[in-house]
DNA sequence: TGGGTCTTTCGTCATAAGACGAACTGTTTT
DNA sequence: AAAACAGTTCGTCTTATGACGAAAGACCCA
C-alpha cells in the first residue's frame, strides 16, 4: 500500500499531543484545501477545521486513518503528486545510507565520526538509529520536495550528513522547511558556520555537528560501523 | 524515546481495520496481562476487555498513545524486558542491511538475486523497501524474541534473507510466530524446500523465494543495489 | 474438587466525538 | 468593490466512547 508514510502520518497523529495540529500539517505539506479533504471524505468543511483547530482532541482511530488515506489518494489522484511522483535519481545523491539495528548514543556517534557538536543548546540525548550521507549541492538543487521522506530510510531518528557545504545555511532551512527533521545534522569539511543554521538548528531541537574528516573518511568509518 | 517501536505499534493500531486486536496482539507479544495494564492505566480490566473484543471500535488517539505507552513502560519496568533488554550481539548475525529510497517491485528484486519464487499463491505486489541478510542458524539459536525487531531497521516491507538454510522450515516458523511480517523471505542456497515453509509463507501472505547464489554473491549484488 | 488467575459480557452513565449548517473573518483575484 | 476562495466559530443533534462494577466463563495446577 502506501506504505511508510502512511504510517508515519497516523504514528505521528496518534502520537501528538495535538492530533489536529499534525493533520493540520500534513495537509498543509500536501497542499490540500480544507475544502478538497472534506468533500472527498462526504463531509461538512467545518469538520475538518474543528479537528484541526482542536474542538475534537481525540479523534478515533477510523477518523485518522480516513484522513490519512485521503490525504495520500488526494495527493497521488493530482497532475502532479507530491509525495507520490516520479522518483529523482537518489543514487547521485545520496552517497551512504544505513540503519543501525540498535540505537547508537550521539556522543557515540559523534565519536566514530570525530564530530564537533556546534549547537551547545541542543540537548544530546536523542538516539541515532542511521544515517544518511549526501551531496548538499545535489541535494538542494535537484530533490523535490516529494522526494525529501525517502532519504530518512525509515526512522527520522537519523543523522543527515551533508558533503559540500559552504556557510551549511542551505541545508538546515532546507531540514526547517520540511516536516520530517533528523536527529542530528552534519556537516563534512564546512569552510565556515553561517549562525543562522546553528539558530535554526536549537529551534527545530536538531543536533549540528561538524567533521573535519573527508566525505570519504566520514564515508568509510560510517559503513564500518 | 521509545522511538521506533512506538510508532510502530501506534500506526499499527490505528490502520488497523479492528484495533482492539492490534492491542491485543501486542499485549501478548510483550506479555502483559490486561490486569496489569489496566492497573498501570488505573483502569478496570474490563475496560481492556472492552476494546480488544471491540466492543470500542474505535477508539482515540489519546486512548492509543496511553495505552501503547503503557505496554512499552511495562515491559522496560519489568526485570525481564522483551523490547527493550540489553542488545545480543546482532554484528554476528546481521550480515547485510539496507534500506532502500525507493521501494523495488518485488520482480526487480528477485531478478537482482537471481531468485525464484516459491510461494505461487501469494500475489507479487509487495514493494520491497529494504534487506536484511542474516545467519539463520546463529539468529535462531541466539536472537531473542526482543531483538527480531531490530532485523526490520525500519520498514517492515523488506526481503528477510537467510543463509545456511536447511529445510527452511525454521526461518519460516519464526516469522510466522514473531508479530512484524515481512515482505518476503529469500533462502540462500536451501539443502531442500520444506513444504510446512511453504505453506506458512501462504498463510501470512510473505512471497517466500530461493536463490542459487551463494552468500557472498547474494550480498555483494545486494550491496551493489 | 476447588481455588487462583485471566478474561469476557453486559447494564449503565456521563461526556466527548462526529457530524451539520449557518454565519463570520481573512485574503486573493477579477 | 465584489466575487471567490480558504478557513473559523458555534449551536445543536445523535451516537459512540470511555469508564465502572458485578457476574460469569475459561483455564491451570495442586
Amino acid at each position: 500500500m502506501k506504505g511508510a508514510l502512511r504510517e508515519k502520518i497516523a504514528s505521528e497523529i496518534t502520537l501528538s499531543d495535538h492530533p489536529g495540529k499534525t493533520i493540520r500539517k500534513w495537509r498543509e505539506e500536501l497542499e490540500i484545501t480544507q475544502h478538497d479533504l472534506s468533500e472527498y471524505l462526504a463531509l461538512s468543511p467545518s469538520v475538518i477545521s474543528d479537528y484541526e483547530s482542536g474542538r475534537r482532541r481525540s479523534p478515533g482511530t477510523k477518523t485518522v486513518r480516513k484522513i490519512v488515506d485521503a490525504l495520500l489518494e488526494l495527493d497521488k489522484t493530482r497532475k502532479s503528486s507530491l509525495y507520490l511522483a516520479e522518483p529523482t535519481n537518489l543514487d547521485e545523491i545520496i552517497l551512504s545510507m544505513r540503519d543501525f539495528p540498535v540505537g547508537l548514543s550521539p556522543s557515540e556517534f559523534l565519536k566514530k565520526i570525530k564530530g564537533v557538536n556546534l549547537s551547545k543548546a541542543v540537548p544530546m540525548v536523542r538516539n541515532i538509529h542511521g544515517y544518511t550521507v549526501l551531496d548538499s549541492l545535489k541535494a538542494i538543487t535537484t530533490l523535490k520536495s516529494s522526494d525529501y521522506w525517502k532519504i530518512y530510510g525509515w526512522s527520522t531518528e537519523r543523522a543527515l550528513v551533508f558533503t559540500g557545504v559552504k556557510f551549511g545555511r542551505s541545508p538546515m532551512v532546507a531540514v526547517r522547511a520540511h516536516p520530517l527533521k533528523p536527529a542530528m545534522v552534519v556537516y563534512v569539511q564546512p569552510e565556515r558556520i553561517d549562525q543562522l543554521a546553528v539558530k535554526l538548528a536549537e529551534l527545530e531541537n536538531v543536533s549540528l555537528v561538524k567533521t573535519r574528516l573527508s566525505e570519504r573518511e566520514v564515508i568509510s568509518k560510517l559503513e564500518a560501523l
